[in-house]
DNA sequence: TTACAATATTATAATAATTTCAAATATTCA
DNA sequence: TGAATATTTGAAATTATTATAATATTGTAA
């Protein structure tokens, strides 16, 4: 589990889902290629409404099935933006997340996570940090 | 809106309600008295369980409401802990929240947001910032 | 204190996101 | 090809949250 997204191309994480036995169905290599492409941190709608488009027979099941097993294979995850839907991410390099809540947009932002200084936590393993913020963005201000 | 936490007892803050104009009613005052006594981000299913013991007629909605009504007097906020269900923090010193994937528990930690770099965020403007991290705490490690 | 107007609570119904389930379909590999 | 296995699909079930309307409570002013 956990491959790495970082410096690979689109086409060799497909091939390093397939060599951990996960199937390339249409779908599913679909549903990553709208990942790949719109680094938009979509909900399970925004994907299931695009891309029903040129798959007319997709179903929601098919998209919620697909984020989870990309999820457990490391290359998605789901980002905490507070709201009642998921948003999911690729991963890529770290970043940040700042939720504007005029427009609703979830833009990326640079961060270095090691600069943060944090105590209480010895003798805890992190698997993941985030990093969010709300505000009002430079477009609606 | 805004009252401040910092540094006042159960019964200031019960008092800037009032002043606020936010009627201190039986339910919102056992509400607010689970929220400052339990210090467990807890969703609305929580609090609405425990409270329900000593108030028969609680209604769900109700927990609802009040715990909107504190969010906008800025005595209670939303974390970000991406699961379907909302949780709840009473606003305090700025500190991080850590999920442990294991018991489910949600810890405080303390840090220094001040310490954090971060760029590309010119001209926005910032109203909340959060640090979440996941992983495996020292209980059950 | 009483009456009134404003606001809150409650139970129920409605909505929305997600999960579960079983049947139909597609894929793999011998 | 055909059997075994895995995936997709659509419908139904579940869970969180919001809306509605009747009832109750609160604060204010006579």
């Amino acid at each position: 589990m956990g491959l790495v997204l970082m410096d690979k191309t689109f086409n060799h994480i497909l091939e390093g889902l397939k060599e951990n036995g996960i199937y390339l169905t249409h779908q599913r290599m679909k549903i990553f290629e709208y990942l790949y492409k719109n680094r938009n941190h979509p909900t399970v709608e925004m994907i299931y409404k695009d891309l029903i488009k040129e798959m007319p027979t997709l179903s929601k099941t098919t998209v919620y099935n697909t984020m989870k097993i990309l999820m457990e294979a490391g290359i998605v995850k789901e980002i905490p933006v507070n709201s009642n839907e998921s948003r999911y991410d690729i991963l890529t390099e770290e970043h940040g997340h700042f939720k504007c809540i005029k427009c609703g947009y979830i833009y990326d932002f640079n961060l270095n996570m090691e600069s943060l200084s944090v105590e209480g936590l010895d003798n805890f393993i992190i698997y993941d940090k985030d990093v969010f913020f709300k505000g009002i963005c430079s477009s609606c201000f």
